[in-house]
This record gives structure tokens, sequence and C-alpha cells, in this order.
DNA sequence: ATAAAATGGATAGCATCACTTTCCACTATC
DNA sequence: GATAGTGGAAAGTGATGCTATCCATTTTAT
């Protein structure tokens, strides 16, 4: 296969399949000739996955580079993978260091001892949680305190039915690619039924009253 | 107050108040002479919501606008304002039409007819999921179906939770900005702690095994 | 056999976005 | 009266994610 058929197959304009292939979210193809390579269905396979990545997921072009490399890189632990995949999936930020994220630091410490969970403490999520609940209360928005722990209910339930549906799966491969996929589309998959849901109580409520 | 000292309240740089009140993140201040203006406490409240909108909630410029302004024109209900407010929030994307979108499309509108959920057809967040588990179907990633009633089962506890907190609140101001507020730093909080529970799970089951 | 189309690869260009910088006439403060 | 700060306009910047152009070399169609 050649890139026209990799680009109908994937549907991505083959400048952008030139692109991903610089930039490295798809491996060469193999050279027959100095101005031709052959593709397979490991780059089909690979190239949606870098497109999802990027364009549902809304990873920056380094950051999926990053995943797909973890992904595919032998030698982890097929749970190992999880925890580098989520690391690279986390964009750098830099933070506002007052009292507010002094305090939001040690909620969230305080949250992740209250419900046993064991998590390294250079977990990106950790500091990105941590600014959120800082901006929250740095906006007078101190409700969230109640619902934090009906938030962490929640996310540890969905963990586990999701941590038991990837392992279900065969091959490290699978299950590897299984944890990226889902880390990134999940994300969105989850904050669109937050949406839907919130809509359906609201109006409830509306007609209620 | 000028603005020297609104930027210090915020820690938000002057030239990007100036690039707030330019895009009408913020509105313009008292104007005293030809080159002074006042700005009170609730440019200062303004400006940290726009912050934390585009920083934490990731919304762009033009999103943040739009949102804060729903937030603050009267004549909506104070539930009204979270369709509006979401609908804001929802970055336009262009879809691929194509077998798996259909499906998809077809399997949202199934889910929300099981969960009899009342949503409106206009709502983004119902094209967001689709285009989310269409990805999911084209990269073969089909365990999600099982994995999708337990999330809607989350997402709908989760929504209860937060329209009652919300809507204990006095005021119609002070209801408005929660809704706009916990929506947008809201999916990044969860995110987070889905991130930390998956840690926790498969770090248990590595020990396990 | 030959003309037209496609290929891989390199390089340069482009649009968007979210700021920054610079400048200005003017005002406030030391 | 010097210095610093102000609001506002306009131009500049750096990062990002592509597109466009060009080229020598195949491949394909006629």
């Amino acid at each position: 296969m050649r890139i026209a058929e990799l680009s109908r197959r994937t549907g991505v304009p083959i400048p952008t399949i030139k692109y991903y292939l610089r930039e490295g979210l798809v491996p060469a193809g193999e050279r027959t000739g100095p101005n031709q390579a052959q593709y397979g269905e490991a780059h089909v396979k690979r190239l949606k996955l870098a497109r999802a990545l990027v364009e549902v997921g809304g990873l920056s072009i380094a950051s999926a580079r990053e995943a797909l490399r973890l992904m595919f890189s032998a030698g982890l632990s097929e749970l190992d993978t999880i925890g580098k995949a989520q690391y690279a999936m986390t964009p750098a930020r830099e933070y506002m260091e007052d009292e507010a994220w002094d305090e939001a630091v040690a909620e969230v410490d305080e949250l992740i001892a209250k419900r046993g969970w064991r998590v390294k403490p250079a977990n990106p999520a950790r500091r990105t949680l941590a600014d959120a609940l800082a901006t929250l209360r740095r906006l007078d928005q101190d409700d969230y305190f109640e619902l934090l722990d009906s938030y962490a209910e929640t996310a540890e339930r969905l963990a586990a039915d999701e941590i038991e549906t990837v392992t279900r799966r065969g091959d490290v491969d699978s299950v590897a690619e299984a944890v990226v996929v889902w880390t990134a589309v999940g994300d969105t998959v989850l904050a669109s039924l937050r949406r839907l849901a919130q809509e359906d109580k609201s109006t409830r409520l509306l007609e209620g009253s």
C-alpha cells in the first residue's frame, strides 16, 4: 500500500500523513526504491490511533508521539503502561503557588490518603487536581469540598470497571493500546455524558418548580 | 483601583489584562479622564473567573467570552443558564460522517432514550459523544459498549449531586457563576481523579499477581 | 513508447491563537 | 519638575498544526 491508499483508508489528507511521518507519530514505510515505500495494516492502525489522540483526545503532537512510543515499546509490564502513558498525556503547566495552592495540595494528599489510594508522588494528575481545587478556592467556590467525595467515589468505581475491562484482553499490545485510547478518549466520553445528564437534571428541576 | 492593583490582586500581567479588556472578557473600567479609569471588586472577580475558564478549563478566548456574557446576562432563568453556558463551552469541530458515525449517533440516541434523559437535539454534547464513540468503533475498541452504561450511571449521579449543590445557593448570579465554573473546572477535576484512581487500581492488580 | 499522474522527501509558507511589545499623549506621584 | 504609571491603539511574537511548492524519480495509462 502506498500513501494514497493509506490516506483513503484513514481519511487523513496526504500532506498531514507526511507531517505525521516527519514528526514520528507514524513510522516510516518499508523502502523499495529512492522514492517508493510500502505501508501495511500496522500503519493504518497507527495512523488512526494518532488521529484519535490528537483530534478527540486533544493531545498535542508531542504528547501523542510520546504516548504512542510508550504504547509500542516492549519491556514494560502491561500495567506499567498505564502510568507511563498517563504521564505522557498530561501537558505541563505552570502553577500559581500561593496560599490556596498549598491548601489544595494538602487537600489532595488528604483525599488520596483517606481513600487509601496508592499513587506515586510524581503522578502529574496530583498537580492538575491541586491546581483545579486551588482555582475553585480562589473563586470562593468552596462548595466543591462536599462534592469532592462524590467525585472521588465516582472516579474509583469507573477506574475499577475500566481496568477490569481492559485487562480482560489477551495480548500485551492490545492492553497497552486500550489503555492509551481509553485514557484519552474516555475523558471526552465522560465529560459529554456529564453535560447531557446535567441538562436532564436541570430540565426536570425547572419543570418541577 | 487602577490596572496595576488589578494585576497585583489577580496575578494576571498588565498586558494580558489589556488584552482581555479588548477581547471583552472583562468590562471596561469607569472612565475618570482621557487616560484614567477605575476598576472595582467586580472587575477583580470577573478577571479571576476569565483566567480560570481559560487556564484551567481550557476554553478559548472566544468561548470564555461567550460563557461569561451568558453568565451575567439578565433575563435567563437560573437553570436555563446551564444549557446556554454549556453550549458556549463546546468548541466546534468537524466530524467524519461515515458508517461508524451513523451508528454512534444512533447509539447516543438510544442511550439517552434508555436513560430517559431529556436532552435537546441541539445539545452539542450529543455530537461530541457520538464523535468519541465513532472513534472508538473505528479503532475496534468495541468493549466500550459494556462500559457505557457504567459511565452514564456515573454521570447521572454526579449531575444530580452537582445540580443539588449549585441550586442550594441564594441568588441567581451566584448560581450562574457556579454553573459556569463547575462545568469548566469540573471536567478537569473529574479527569484528574480518574487518573489517580486508575493508577491505584492498576498498582493493586500488579501486586496481586 | 510516451505522456500523465503519483510518490517520497525536503523546504518553505500559512492561519490561528494567545499573548507581548511598542508607542503615544496624558496623568499621578514623589 | 522629574519620574513613573495610565489607557488605548497597533504592530510584533512564538508556538502549533498543518499546507503548499518543488523536485527527481517511479508508476500507470494510453
